[in-house]
DNA sequence: AGTATATACTACAGCATGTAGTATGTCAAG
DNA sequence: CTTGACATACTACATGCTGTAGTATATACT
């Protein structure tokens, strides 16, 4: 249950904060720094990603490290063991992630108050790339065939 | 800015939790309760949701007058004056406030993840509801009319 | 042995929300 | 005019999340 290629929806989609931007929509802000910087290096340890923060603001070590270890608890960082410390990789991918924001927002958008959610989502898509229009257009035609097809079988 | 229909977004759209139900995504529990019965009887006193409230649980007067006020605090409620109480009424009907719950849900998702965002949609509402993609495919028509009505004016 | 580095643990602040007590004001009935 | 019901204001505390960081302690290299 609530699982989206894998990746557990409690992780992605428990609070969405639609004002905010990118994945700080469902991060908090250092949370999200935190993920960026291993997003970009693939893997890290601590010292890495405190060095990385440390360079734009001040910052202290146990601070990165706390919230390194929360990011774990949560199931978004992986630790093991290295030497004498831990080294964290994402679990997801980034892009992974992003889908299953996205899904699930969705979902609970849609699940709720459909043919309100339905209107807005055209009339959003419309304001800010009217070009998905056509895209959108085609994936609709490509689902209206694939319904068409699942009623034949029945 | 960021305003919908005389709602300002900041009250709909602040954090929307897609795991809960209805208007519980956006409201604490017992705001929403209390919402509720504001929509239900359109206007009402502390004590009215207070003996409404009580019906079902053990509560205290004081904590639906806190919460009463901090929904008016938020812009949801309206309080007045009236004998030595205060009459309170929702800003906004029930209807209105989920519109723009889906609106900038809507706009928080696609603006940040336009592309992912317009997969998802597809598939959760032909998950969610098959007969609505007919009516998403009625409206994209008309959209994509609206649009090159547009480019001709230009 | 000493210095740097790592973690674990603890802690506090700020915000949102649920919860409720206490103090105080008002009004109507006796 | 005193009393009791009821209203509000104010204050306060708990919980959960996030940012922040100190302290204690282990480890490892020089």
């Amino acid at each position: 249950m609530f699982s989206f290629g894998g990746l557990n929806a409690g992780v992605c989609g428990k609070s969405f904060k639609p004002h905010r931007n990118g994945l700080n929509q469902v991060l908090g802000d250092l949370e999200q720094e935190i993920m960026e910087v291993l997003w970009k290096r693939e893997e890290a340890i601590v010292r890495d990603v405190f060095t990385e923060l440390r360079k734009k603001r001040k910052i202290a070590y146990t601070t990165v490290m706390t919230v390194m270890g929360r990011l774990a608890n949560k199931g978004l960082l992986q630790k093991s063991p290295i030497k004498n410390s831990y080294l964290y990789k994402p679990v997801y991918s980034k892009d992974a992630f992003e889908k299953c924001i996205s899904r699930e927002v969705m979902k609970g958008v849609l699940g709720n108050y459909t043919q309100a959610a339905v209107t807005s989502f055209v009339d959003v898509l419309t304001e800010i790339d009217p070009k998905q229009i056509e895209y959108l257009s085609n994936l609709i035609e490509e689902k209206k065939r694939e319904i068409k097809k699942g009623d034949k079988r029945r």
